[in-house]
DNA sequence: GGGTGCTTTTCCTACTTTCG
DNA sequence: CGAAAGTAGGAAAAGCACCC
């Protein structure tokens, strides 16, 4: 009992020392403190849960929280000195006088309790008698704040939602989803959680909704009517408005398969103005005969057809692929796969073919390539049925060529690719696109894997800008330290975030780097890269497609200037470094 | 450390379907 | 019939892993 006294005692000092603190933060400490109670709260759950004997647990509750134990330690229901280990450490008294905070989620498990029995709590008369008049009167008041919490009493579309996380992982699920709430919720006029999200009725896309506000959308409105042509796909593509206005073949019930569409539709008519092997550097003798694209047209936009509101007048129209692209890439590919040591999924010959083949870009055709693939079963559309067999391999050993002279090795098909796609028979590539018409699954159905290295946990969110936008304020400082100043690129990495508070991530240093053409290895690298970046000081040294919205702040500003490196890149790189560049 | 490949996510669009 | 909603496709961005 003196133990009991003390530990009371302590947790009023706590009570009072908290009740200060929570008159100026009431969250801040709730919020901190909420994990450890929650930690605590599973310690203590695993010693109950795991004892076997619940008898002793009397008619309370054999569900555990800390407050619950303390009080039933206080109580003599169970004896403290059986509880492990003893005593118990006070730091559990702020956390449960803090039931205000918002972040407080209240265990279901206690409402259960206290909501399905009006006996769960003693009542003070029981304390008074327990504990005397001296401890008597503050446990019946901490009993009664722990009736305040109880959001037993309120309205279930009041209470706050109970977060899964609260209880996963530390206590055992049935304890946690066991809720029974025709016990005692009272129902609602409207049962609805007030935390709950809001439902609205569905939108056609947010994006479009974006578009009809304000700010907000006013960038993507400038970007669509004045600044789409920027646009690297509609530069490289000059999409030709003929195409995007490709009368639909009146045959076709497959609205969902362009490919189709294309074939039917744009097969022929078109300004053989483009030959997809024209150089014959491939070596392909069956050069595709049909031109690929009318690259004629200058014109990116066209007129929307179903204009709707908030949108603009005009479009960039969909870069469709014709059949004959279809063919030309099938034809890339199966020369690729036959005749060349190209890594066939990596990008270099994609690349290439998207040299050849401007109206899209390598990983536009790869992609659209591997949808082929796809639905044919995992199988390259160009092969026979036979032939096919030893391209959907179990084997992981088999590769689909040779080592390619960067040394990659070309990776086989992922295996898990349904090997058991429609028998595949047709030879010419006209065939072969009306096979993958005939696949009874779509394309969503096919097994696609999850990548090894998926980002599906933390969902990658595209920032306002893209990477290009956003590095092409600091190309000069970043050409300066990288490439100058040879600094390595985790350092200038951190002079970049310290110095200009530019965060990106190394793969996106990476990649820009490559875009620019910075290369350390070699000295041609280095050359090259001078000599863009002076193209580039060429125009002025600005980018000229600097996207509205993209502010860079005070940062971006800073590449007007003259710029004197400060003694942090003396820290950072451990020599002397000023450097005062011209920008 | 630098470079590259592969994959997924996201955005934007056209097209189709549904509904008032 | 027109607008809204739904669906699929093209393309870029981005992250991870691997190799040199």
């Amino acid at each position: 009992m003196a133990a009991l006294r003390e530990e009371l005692e302590v947790y009023k000092l706590i009570d009072e020392m908290d009740a200060e603190e929570t008159t100026n933060n009431a969250i801040s400490p709730a919020f901190t403190q909420e994990p450890e109670l929650g930690r605590e709260a599973g310690t203590d759950e695993d010693e109950n849960e795991y004892d076997g004997d619940t008898s002793n647990l009397n008619t309370i509750d054999e569900n555990e929280s800390d407050d619950d134990d303390i009080l039933y330690q206080s109580s003599g229901v169970i004896p403290a000195n059986s509880m492990a280990p003893p005593p118990r450490p006070p730091l559990y008294k702020p956390c449960q006088q803090k039931p205000q905070s918002k972040f407080h989620t209240p265990k279901p498990v206690q409402s259960q309790r206290l909501s399905s029995s009006g006996a769960a709590y003693p009542s003070e008369p029981d304390i008074l008698a327990q504990f005397g008049q001296e401890l008597g009167p503050r446990i019946a008041e901490y009993v009664s704040r722990q009736k305040s919490v109880d959001e037993g009493s309120i309205d279930p579309k009041w209470r706050t939602p109970a977060l899964p996380a609260a209880t996963a992982g530390k206590r055992p699920i049935l304890k946690s989803i066991i809720l029974q709430p025709d016990t005692e919720r009272s129902p609602s006029p409207n049962g609805n959680s007030l935390w709950a999200t809001e439902k609205k009725p569905r939108r056609r896309r947010h994006q479009a909704d974006k578009k009809d506000e304000g700010p907000s959308g006013e960038s993507e409105t400038v970007v669509r009517d004045g600044t789409a042509i920027s646009r690297e796909r509609i530069t490289r593509s000059r999409v030709s408005t003929e195409a995007a206005h490709q009368p639909k073949s009146p045959h076709i019930d497959a609205p969902q398969n362009p490919p189709q569409q294309d074939l039917v539709s744009e097969g022929a008519g078109q300004n053989p103005d483009d030959e997809p092997f024209g150089d014959n550097e491939t070596g392909n003798s069956t050069s595709v005969e049909e031109p690929v694209a009318n690259t004629s047209h200058n014109s990116g936009l066209v007129k929307r057809k179903n204009r709707r509101p908030g949108l603009s007048e005009m479009c960039v129209p969909r870069n469709k692929y014709t059949d004959a692209e279809d063919k030309q890439m099938l034809e890339w590919a199966k020369w690729v796969y036959n005749d060349t040591e190209y890594g066939f999924w990596g990008e270099p010959h994609w690349e290439l073919l998207s040299k050849k083949n401007p109206r899209h870009s390598g990983t536009a055709f790869r992609q659209r390539y591997r949808k082929f693939y796809d639905r044919n079963g995992g199988r390259h559309p160009f092969l026979e049925s036979g032939m096919a067999d030893q391209d959907a391999p179990n084997d992981l050993s088999v590769k689909l060529g040779p080592p390619t002279d960067s040394g990659s090795t070309v990776r086989a098909p992922r295996s898990d690719q349904a090997t058991e796609g429609p028998p595949f028979n047709q030879h010419t590539i006209f065939k072969t696109i009306m096979t993958f018409q005939d696949v009874s699954k779509p394309l969503g159905v096919q097994p696609i894997p999850p990548a090894k290295g998926s980002s599906v946990a933390g969902t990658p969110k595209l920032k306002d800008c893209p990477a290009r936008k956003r590095f092409e304020p600091f190309k000069k400082i970043i050409h300066e330290l990288y490439m100058v100043e040879r600094y390595s690129l985790e350092k200038m990495m951190i002079i970049m975030e310290l110095r200009y508070a530019f965060i990106e991530h190394r793969n996106q240093y990476k990649r820009q780097f490559k875009i620019w053409g910075f290369k350390k290895h070699g000295l041609a690298s280095h050359v090259e890269s001078e000599t863009l970046l002076g193209l580039d000081q060429a125009d002025g040294g600005e980018s000229e497609d600097t996207m509205p919205g993209c502010s860079f702040g005070e940062s971006a500003e800073m590449r007007h200037n003259d710029w004197l490196v400060t003694p942090l890149l003396s820290v950072v790189s451990g020599q002397s470094a000023t450097v005062r560049v011209q920008l």
